[in-house]
DNA sequence: CGCAGTCGTAACAGTGAATGTTGCAACAGC
DNA sequence: GCTGTTGCAACATTCACTGTTACGACTGCG
């Protein structure tokens, strides 16, 4: 399928701004976070941005201005994280309606809907078993 | 995310044929079953295509050709259709490599990489419940 | 008050995958 | 040979994500 790594990003920038404030400092800058994902600062902003209408994060502008947790690491999932970057569905129907006149044309898209459905529940699961506590904890875990 | 829609056009594809086989027919071909998925018959061979690979389903060339199952319904999982025709992985690492100098740049990826194996482990199995024979009753017994 | 640093956001180019389309060679039964 | 269908290459189209530039908005500080 080859998603997108909207996630992966987004779990780096908040584990990358828990452990900066447990070194003592208040904000993490846009470009900060950019440099240690090797990406663009706007890219980190918009989807920071995401994450503050989430409640996850909050901003300041001005001089001394960047962005710090709204919530402990503990408190945060890879669920929450996942609905706040990941609009659509796992899998998509088809593009243009399928015969209507066809018996399985007719049936398919409410049955491969409740299917997806049921799956996509399981993957929500998954991922609030998962917390950015976790995350951070096996990042540092890593050898040197 | 908004993924793709091969595996919903594949799982339509296979109920189809099956249902046509049970009608009597030996093959179908993928004029008809484009029409009942309203979309191209060269999408339809190469979704069909990767099927047959993956030893799920037959063609035959020639006057009176098309494509028959290679396996019952019943043996054939969306499990078994997914891995047939997506290929990467549900979720992305990051593009260009991280920070390898940041303490987190280091050791997103493979923290990530864990959490998303045992992720993706959990949607096979989910997968691997369903059946094509699950899928076409389904279909049929949809309302009319 | 003006300066400086950072966010907020628009606008646009670049990239990549899936999809749609056309065309034609290969094949096999009649 | 004729016909219908697959097999496959080549290309256009679409769409989302990513990367980049630009600039206004905001706020603390001197």
């Amino acid at each position: 399928m080859s998603a997108n790594s909207r996630l992966t990003i987004a779990a780096h920038a908040l584990a990358w701004i828990g452990l900066y404030q447990r070194q003592g400092h208040e904000v993490a800058t846009s470009e900060q976070i950019a440099t240690s994902a090797n990406t663009n600062p706007v890219v980190i902003r918009r989807l920071l941005g995401e994450l503050r209408r989430a409640g996850l994060v909050e901003s300041r502008r001005g001089v001394g201005a960047g962005w710090s947790l709204a919530r402990e690491l503990e408190s945060i999932t890879l669920l929450d994280v996942y609905e706040a970057v990941e609009p659509g569905p796992l899998f998509a129907m088809h593009r243009t309606t399928p015969d209507q006149g066809c018996v399985v044309g007719r049936g398919i898209q409410p049955t491969m809907q409740g299917i997806y459905e049921g799956i996509e529940e399981t993957l929500r699961h998954e991922l609030a078993r998962v917390t950015l506590e976790n995350v951070l904890r096996d990042v540092l875990a890593a050898p040197r």
